[in-house]
Formats: structure tokens, C-alpha cells, sequence
DNA sequence: TTCGCTATGATTAGCAA
DNA sequence: ATTGCTAATCATAGCGA
């Protein structure tokens, strides 16, 4: 009779070196950690978390989408530096970015005369209660302002809190 | 010669009822689940994580900290709903309640009418330049209105964004 | 890729210290 | 709580399909 497999053989610790051995080894010794976790959850009552990424070039689903999201984000925040370039010390500015920077702050300057001259006018115009409209305005939810009223409601500030929620068992 | 082990027995796959015969096994298992993530990856390059709570009623220290925590923020929410009872619905009011209520109400109505009374004195006034003061303090960063004089910043609005940041490795 | 097989290596239950 | 021992069970490398 011909001995058809020598039976487990002893490995080295260190990454294995033939790619197909690796992705077959990868597959059962993942759902024996898995396994392995699933008991100490059973036996013990313990609680476990397990995450395990495939060794692959092909990351995961979940991982990728989450660099694209990254990667996007990134991408957002330069677009929106670079449409935001005024916000830049004079000195890094080019000539085309600053002739319009001068462009754009005499056309504010006409604005703010045009403004200050439109009140003005106003004022001069007859009394009306403007003390209605503009202080009735301040609240939503609210009918009434309780802190004008001597309350001191002493609301908490918004406090973000995350919970991770380790459940019992494993992933 | 004497037997001094019957070796390893087969265990059933439920909790184990003897509490110290169950300490050992966690802990042991333990060991060994860490081993194994440990080699699933060295040998095969794949990223693990893994977290392991004691099973004991003595939670470990974050767990505490984060459940402590957890009752802080119960108890604050309670206290400051206790301190906005008068956003109840006016059934839910009781009657000492109820009167501070409509003595806050009065007192706002007092308050409303004062306020009133003073804008109407100011618009009577001399008339002064009020456009330069109020439009100018809108911006912080910017020393000018960039949307008023013909820009288009389209800014991104504030995106939460957490990289949950799972190393190579196990835990 | 995943499956079953089998011989063998690895893990661990039960004790004792 | 952890360590060492022993014997038995369990996990899996290597192979073939």
C-alpha cells in the first residue's frame, strides 16, 4: 500500500513562501481561529472580538470603500484650499490671484457704502417696532426666551459619547 | 505504575459549570487563541485584531471606566431634563409648577415691552452709521465679506470622518 | 477556489504544585 | 493566577479531486 500523504508536517514561522499554499493555509486556519474563538465565548462566557483581514493585494470591501473615502476626503479638502487660495498670506499669492484680490475688495468697498447709505435712509424714515420682529425671531422650539424671563436652565453642552458595544460573541 | 492523568477528556461545548475549572481553561485557551492569531499572521501576512474580555464579574478597567461613564451621562440627561420640566406638555405640570410658569411668563411680557420701548427711542435719535459695525462682525478669519463682493467660496461643509485604523497585528 | 482524506504535530483537560 | 506533566483529542499540512 502506497502512502498517499506524509500527514502534517511541522512549518516554519515565518510567511510562507509558495503563494497557493499560503491562500489555502490563510482559508482553514482562519475558520480554526474562529472556531477556536467561538469556544471561549461557549465554555468560558467570555467576550470576544475577532477581525480578520485577507492577506491579499484585493483588500476587503468594507477596507476599500473606506480608503476611497479617504482618499476622496483628501481630494475635497484640496479642492477646497485651492478655491479658498485668498485665504493666503499676500506674499504666496501670483500676480493674476492678487490684480483679482484687488478687483474683488474694491467691489466689498462700494457694498459696504452702499449698505451704510440704504440704513441711513432708513433711519431717517418714520419709527416703526422693529423690537417684534427681530427678537421674536431668536427661537424654535421656544415660544419664549426663559433666560430674559430669570430661569437659568443651565443646559448641558452637547456631548458626544460612542459606545462601542463589544456584543457577546464574535465577528 | 500508577496513572496519574486520564489525559485530555473530550468537553461538551456549553459553559463550564466549575468556576475555577473555568478559569483555567480561559485562561489557557486564551493563550492559545492569541498563538494562533499570532501565526495566522506571520505565516500568511493577514491582519488580525482581537480582543478578549475577562469573563469574571470583575470587568476589566475601560470596560468600567466606559460603563461608569455611561451612568455619568444618564444622570446628567436626567438632570437636566429635571431642569427643563417646563418644556413638558402644561398637563404634566404641577401646580407649584404651573405658577412659577406664569410668573416667568409675566415677567418675560415686562421684559418684551421694555426692549420695545428702548429700540423706539433709539430709531427717535440722532441717526448714526450702524451699517459698518453689525455687517463687518460677521466674519472672524476673513477681514472682509467675500460672498458680497461677487466670490463663490462653496465651502465644504464639516464631514465626521474616523479611520478606525486596524494595524497589522493583534491585540 | 473549496472539499475530503490521513498521518502527524499541536493543543489542552485533568491533576498537582 | 500560572506552571508542568501526561495522555487524549483536536487541528491541519500535504495531497488529490
Amino acid at each position: 500500500m502506497v502512502r498517499k500523504s506524509k500527514g502534517r508536517q511541522k512549518v516554519e514561522m515565518v510567511k510562507m513562501p509558495n503563494e497557493s499554499n499560503l491562500q489555502v493555509t490563510f482559508s482553514k486556519r482562519r475558520s480554526g481561529l474562529f472556531k477556536k474563538a467561538s469556544e471561549l465565548c461557549t465554555l468560558c462566557g467570555a467576550e470576544v472580538a475577532l477581525v480578520v483581514f485577507s492577506p491579499g493585494k484585493k483588500v476587503l470591501g468594507e477596507l476599500e470603500a473606506e480608503k476611497k473615502r479617504g482618499e476622496e476626503l483628501i481630494q475635497m479638502r484640496k479642492a477646497s484650499q485651492a478655491q479658498c487660495w485668498w485665504e493666503n498670506p499676500i506674499e504666496e499669492l501670483s500676480l493674476p490671484q492678487l490684480e483679482q484680490l484687488k478687483a474683488a475688495l474694491e467691489e466689498l468697498k462700494k457694498n459696504v457704502a452702499k449698505q451704510a447709505e440704504k440704513i441711513m435712509i432708513q433711519n431717517s424714515g418714520p419709527p416703526q417696532f422693529l423690537g417684534a420682529s427681530s427678537s421674536s425671531g431668536g427661537g424654535i422650539n421656544l415660544p419664549f426666551d426663559l433666560q430674559s424671563a430669570g430661569f437659568n436652565p443651565n443646559m448641558m453642552p452637547p456631548h458626544g459619547y460612542n459606545n462601542p458595544g463589544f456584543g457577546r460573541g464574535f465577528y
